[in-house]
RNA sequence: GGUGAGGUGGCUGAGUGGUUGAAAGCAGCGCUUUGCUAAAGCGCCGUAGCCCAAAAGGCUACCGAGGGUUCGAAUCCCUCCCUCACCGCCA
């Protein structure tokens, strides 16, 4: 959430910034000042109270010991209790409004992000390699059917639509995948592995920005309190929630490998063909946790990370940096690696790496204690590094033979146990 | 799931109703002194919020969380969470 100081003291800088991403959320910045207001007028009355109550009840202790009559003030410290009660409720629910409020404020835009109302106004700030010369390729559903590498009709059968059940050489891609993105993250990119809980609690959600808001695209329990993480964002982000780190620790780069489980109830259609849009899907996510002076240095580097396992793969790619309309809630800045599809005729987003400044930490109390030894937020960042249904999908359309084989990338092949995966693979599927 | 013990400041650990935000020790920071790595003495040393233009300063809250009892709670009562030990069950 936004530093409720920052708003009370440049409060048309905050509007003015919020104005850019065109969620109308500038406009509950009058709600949240007149709250702030009345919660501190409430706060000192109710602090005046208070010291006036431990003063009179401590003379009533010395009174006491010395065997003097107290019941005139012990009537007067009843009254000032009750004072007490009705204004602590006042000063608890302009609190919990305030919260409230400022839990559904977006973040501030970055200033280098360039204003804009919709995707079509993000920038290509890069390329990588180009498209493959291919003559009518088939698109991954096609390929993966003719090779059975996933079963999307009796996943169906197990979860409904929007599941996907990978299969033979297609479940051996997607843990080769995993591994060779995972290696690559911890030993040439200084990443530390973890294998967190799927299952998350609430306050973690809310610590990394999916909740309160977006609570309808999540997953959560019948008994409540667990969530079924869209992203390893969560779990890594809260990692050191509500701890104090010191400076040279920082920064911190986590690695996982999980599965992300997302509601998102859209319509199908040509977004939701085949394995690209779906409720449970694999993703290896980079997370940074930083300090303020670093953290436009660390967003460089994280979508660097990523940008590398394209390369590795050889699979073309292009950079967006995305506009204030089309930055995510929690983001002041953005950056989207694209991979080319050759089979859907166009880009398809494999990560998304953002820097969220102080928004995250400041929900989930991630403070670090810098050279002077003063207490402030850390800044956090994430990005996927990558997510794996689209990059699977990518990987094999863009490697599709003439004779109906995928052959694979070099450095794949070592995670694969194979340089191609051909009918021979079908056979021994299906027999 | 059952039984028992327990959750106090960066750490260890006192504290069972009154001036305790909290003894003591360790760690850390500063100063002094002696002087080869080190020791001794003294001082400082939690977090958050509020008041104040700001600094200085002041006030309030916080002893796992939330309620309650009381003039007054770290201390008593209730609920919950977590940790540890043993038992049961189980991949």
């Amino acid at each position: 959430m936004l530093d409720i100081r920052l708003i009370r003291e440049k409060p048309d800088f905050v509007r003015e910034r919020l104005a850019t991403r065109g969620s109308g959320d500038e406009g509950k910045i009058d709600e949240v000042l007149r709250v702030d207001t009345e919660r501190r007028k409430t706060e000192t009355a109710l602090q005046q109270l208070n010291a006036d109550r431990k003063k009179l009840s401590r003379e009533i202790g010395g009174k006491k010991s010395r065997g003097e009559a107290t019941d005139e003030l012990e009537q007067r410290v009843r009254q000032i209790a009750e004072e007490i009660a009705d204004l602590n409720a006042r000063a608890a629910a302009a609190e919990d409004e305030q919260n409230n409020l400022l839990l559904q404020i977006a973040n501030l835009p970055h200033e280098s992000v360039p204003t804009g109302e919709d995707p079509s106004a993000n920038r290509v700030v890069r390329t990588w390699g180009e498209k493959p010369g291919l003559n009518e390729p088939a698109d991954h559903v096609a390929l993966g059917a003719r090779l059975n590498l996933f079963d999307l009709e009796r996943a169906a059968k197990l979860s409904g639509s929007g599941f996907i059940c990978f299969t033979g050489a297609g479940a051996k891609l997607e843990r080769a995948l995993i591994n060779f993105m995972i290696d690559l993250h911890t030993r040439e990119h200084d990443y530390i592995e973890i294998s967190p809980p799927f299952l998350v609690r609430r306050d973690c959600m809310i610590g990394t920005t999916q909740l309160p808001k977006f609570e309808a695209d999540m997953y959560g329990l019948e008994d409540n309190q667990l969530f079924l993480a869209p992203t390893a964002e969560v779990p890594l982000t809260n990692f050191h929630r509500e701890e104090i780190l010191a400076v040279a620790d920082l920064p911190k780069k986590f690695v996982a490998y999980t599965p992300c489980f997302r509601r998102e109830a859209g319509a199908a259609g040509r977004e939701t063909r085949g394995i690209i849009r779906v409720h449970q899907f694999d993703k290896v996510e980079l997370v940074k946790i930083t300090t303020p002076e670093k953290s436009y240095d660390e967003l460089e580097s994280l979508t660097a990370d990523a940008e590398r396992v394209l390369q590795m793969l050889g699979l073309h790619y292009r950079v967006l940096e995305l506009c204030t309309g089309d930055l995510g809630f929690g983001s002041a800045k953005t950056y989207d690696i694209e991979v080319w599809s050759p089979g859907q005729n166009a880009f398809l987003e494999v990560s998304s790496c953002s820097n969220f400044e102080g928004f995250q930490a400041r929900r989930m109390h991630l403070r670090f204690k810098d050279r002077d030894g003063k207490n402030r937020f850390c800044h956090t960042l994430n990005g996927s590094g990558l997510a794996l249904p689209r990059l699977f999908a990518a990987l094999i359309e863009n490697y599709q033979q003439p004779d109906g084989s995928v052959r694979l990338p070099e450095k794949l092949q070592p995670y694969f146990g194979a340089e191609r995966i051909g009918m021979t693979n079908v056979e021994e599927m299906t027999k």
